[in-house]
DNA sequence: GGCAAGGGACGTCACAGTAA
DNA sequence: TTACTGTGACGTCCCTTGCC
């Protein structure tokens, strides 16, 4: 996922490259359902989804199967640090959302308001060096120092990243457009700026609700709780297919434990007959 | 090399289930 | 009741593979 502003673009760097065919593909998914709503196939679709849809969660069926066999795993709550986080920083502050300047920089933002920031290493997020935000002390060894201020003049906090660039928390909603703004609810706004300029030049990551009033501002909110929830079933979206094919490895595992028992079984019982049959030669 | 088929991964929508 | 979550369905993109 990108998200542009003038020469600044943030990525998750885990995604692919959600290229420009999303917008196209939204649009025609939205026609398709509107120009059918009557179709015959529409009427199939619902059929089925009642009947797909009442399937319990994979994490259910999954760990139901657990409790009752005890050689298959069970599907953990939460995906494991590993799998969330590059290998590199596996003893640092795990963070929940990795983000890249368009100068190759990655800002990883933390549980509990940890910041990390890296230059590029050379892959992924090598070189990961972390900044946190808590009055905890002296920075571990080896940290970039970050210049933290608390209440710049505009009222915002800002981080100076070594560069040229300027992590900034910003107390309110700036004006951004929808469509750039990665929305997240009630966390913090962080934004990207060159240092000497006063106006926001960077991406809203996050937009903290206020006081809305005016029309604009309520169609600004809509489209920002629009574009979390769309954000929150992407990422539910993932685990779900992650989840999925975690079950179905499960099941492939556990047939091939039954197979295996089952040869035993039948072993097993051509034992025993030619062991009770009488032999008659 | 060009092309079509197949498959994996993704984002989005719709909707049922669940928690507050 | 409402907001949120999980998941099937669908359309799209991209990559690989086999065929010509």
């Amino acid at each position: 996922m990108w998200w542009h502003q003038h020469n600044l673009c943030f990525r998750h760097p885990v995604e692919e490259d959600y290229s420009s065919g999303d917008l196209g593909n939204k649009v025609a998914t939205i026609a398709e359902t509107d120009e059918s709503a009557e179709s015959e196939g529409v009427i199939d679709s619902h059929k089925r989804r009642e009947i797909l849809s009442r399937r319990p969660s994979y994490r259910k069926i999954l760990n139901e199967l657990s409790s009752d066999v005890p050689g298959v795993p069970k599907i953990e709550e939460e995906k494991s640090e590993e799998e969330r986080t590059p290998p590199n920083i596996a003893t640092m502050a795990v963070p929940t959302s990795i983000y890249q300047t368009s100068t190759g920089q990655y800002i990883a933002i933390a549980q509990g308001g940890a910041i990390q920031i890296s230059n590029p290493g050379s892959d992924g997020v090598q070189g990961l060096q972390a900044l946190t935000m808590t009055d905890s002390g002296a920075p571990p060894p080896g940290a970039t120092i970050v210049q933290y201020a608390a209440q710049s003049a505009d009222g915002t906090q800002q981080f100076f990243v070594p560069g040229s660039q300027v992590l900034v928390q910003d107390e309110e909603t700036e004006l951004a457009p929808s469509h750039m703004a990665a929305a997240t609810g009630d966390m913090p706004t962080y934004q990207i700026r060159a240092p000497a300029t006063a106006l926001p030049q960077g991406v809203v990551m996050a937009a903290s609700p206020g006081s809305l009033h005016s029309p604009q501002q309520l169609a600004e909110e809509a489209t920002r709780k629009r574009e979390l929830r769309l954000m929150k079933n992407r990422e539910a979206a993932k685990e779900c297919r992650r989840r999925k094919k975690e079950y179905v490895k499960c099941l492939e595992s556990r047939v091939a434990v039954l197979e295996v028992q089952n040869k035993k079984l039948i072993e097993e019982l051509e034992t025993l007959k030619d062991i009770c049959s009488p032999k008659t030669d």
